[in-house]
DNA sequence: CATAAAATTTAAGCATACCTAAATTTATTA
DNA sequence: TAATAAATTTAGGTATGCTTAAATTTTATG
């Protein structure tokens, strides 16, 4: 039942299921434009998923993701999702997190996964202490910034 | 002056630097080991790296690294602690951790890495405020605990 | 010191995933 | 609706990194 996936396939079946959710399906070309490729790799990709019974393919159609398919880039887009807000938590920059989200999401163990997401649950809805963890956010916060003066002045020293 | 390198060829740098620190030179049997791939994998990959000046490899002989080598398999190396003490302040598994800590490692932009690697200076070495960060700690720690009952006594009940 | 065992290397191949260029199909518009 | 433009697909290649099996070299031992 269980189905294998490199981390690419995972890339594309998380475009598709963000195209589809936007406009109903998705088009070779916007796919190949989310996830950086040649449409050519898009179509190589489709052909591989379609095999798995992922997503709905047909030459020169639009393509969409089948019932298992869907599932899947669901858990993969939730998993996303902990990761960027993992990223916002550790005062990553938008962009950059937006960008490492994306490598995160992979290949680590399902614990590890689970972990994460309950570091980010913890921080941000705080069991019991809400005063304390946000007083915790503030200190780490101000530490990061701290951090950064001196990097600044340091670079300032260099030149 | 700078080297690309891909996540797989960081793998083996920071085996051959793990090994030389232990014995003084790696032979191909010892990285193939470490990197767990068949020596055949290894001695190309040293080619490889032989050939971008980052280690020293003759046919037949002990692996070293170069300078240059050296100097980025501390960098990764240092990256990989980051990781794998950040990984146990979640409170993943030793095991698992040092299996994630290797997939973390690589691909993730300097920026998010200083950030992690903030984030565990903080936690550890809890600037100004020693008790307040402790403190955290321990309820992340029992928060996890808490977390871990639910899912077992859901597991129970789904037998 | 010859030979057997162990380590290493070479050779041939496979899978993933990418690309460019050319061919084909579909869509648009004059 | 015929011609052109745009999108898609196919064909042929490339690079990485892995494997097994056979050949070679080195090391250890009777």
């Amino acid at each position: 039942m269980d189905v294998e996936l490199t981390g690419r396939a995972e890339d594309y079946l998380r475009a598709i299921y963000e195209i589809t959710a936007r406009k109903g399906y998705a088009r070779i070309r916007d796919i190949a434009r989310e996830v950086g490729v040649q449409p050519s790799s898009a179509v190589e990709m489709m052909r591989k998923l379609s095999s798995k019974g992922l997503v709905n393919y047909e030459k020169y159609g639009g393509v969409t993701l089948t019932e298992k398919g869907a599932e899947i880039a669901a858990a993969i887009s939730s998993r996303h999702e902990t990761f960027l807000k993992f990223l916002r938590i550790i005062q990553v920059p938008e962009e950059i997190a937006r960008r490492d989200a994306h490598i995160l999401e992979h290949q680590l163990d399902p614990k590890t996964i689970l972990q994460f997401s309950r570091f980010v649950e913890f921080i941000t809805n705080a069991p019991d202490r809400p005063k304390f963890i946000s007083r915790w956010m503030e200190l780490f916060k101000s530490y990061c910034e701290e951090e950064d003066r001196k990097l600044k002045s340091n670079n300032f020293r260099r030149r």
